[in-house]
DNA sequence: TGAGCCCCCCGCCAGC
DNA sequence: CTGCTGGCGGGGGGCT
């Protein structure tokens, strides 16, 4: 039901307010336990090499599997999972943004923006006034 | 905002 | 032949 509601109740103007782990999960949730993985590692490397070890995949396969099963390549899917992890501290904490970009595997508060006005069509200053 | 560099993605193809 | 794999190269998008 969580599934279904997640894909029909976008809300307008770009804020989707929905878990990106679980539309991730699309069809299957064959990727599952490497989602599971990255969201415990956002801080660390995840280029597309050290996802493909870790689902113990070729590079190629892995990409071709992970695009098939999700929709998403996975650079865009690392993206999606770290903004969300961003928008959690910013509205369940006070943490610096500077600091919640390096703890989200941002390269810095400038990548962390440019990704928030991809995705959100906000600042990472706005999302955090409006809803926290 | 600009410039340079990195690497993701995808087409291609040989192998199984 | 069909379908999947995985290495390679380059163009372009995005990060620094």
């Amino acid at each position: 039901v969580a599934r279904y509601l997640v894909v029909f109740f976008k809300r307008p103007g770009g804020q989707a307010q929905f878990s990106e782990m679980l539309s991730l999960q699309a069809t299957d949730d064959k990727f599952g336990a490497l989602h599971d993985w990255i969201s415990n590692h956002l801080a660390g490397d995840l280029s597309l090499p050290v996802l493909a070890k870790q689902a113990g995949m070729s590079e190629r396969s892995f990409s071709r599997h992970y695009l098939e099963a999700t929709g998403l390549t996975p650079a865009r899917a690392i993206e999606r999972l770290r903004v969300e992890g961003a928008r959690h501290l910013l509205s369940e904490t006070r943490l610096p943004i500077k600091r919640i970009s390096q703890r989200c595997g941002f390269g810095s508060e400038e990548t962390m923006r440019r990704s928030f006005m991809r995705l959100l069509a906000t600042t990472p200053q706005d999302y955090r006034a409006r809803f926290s």
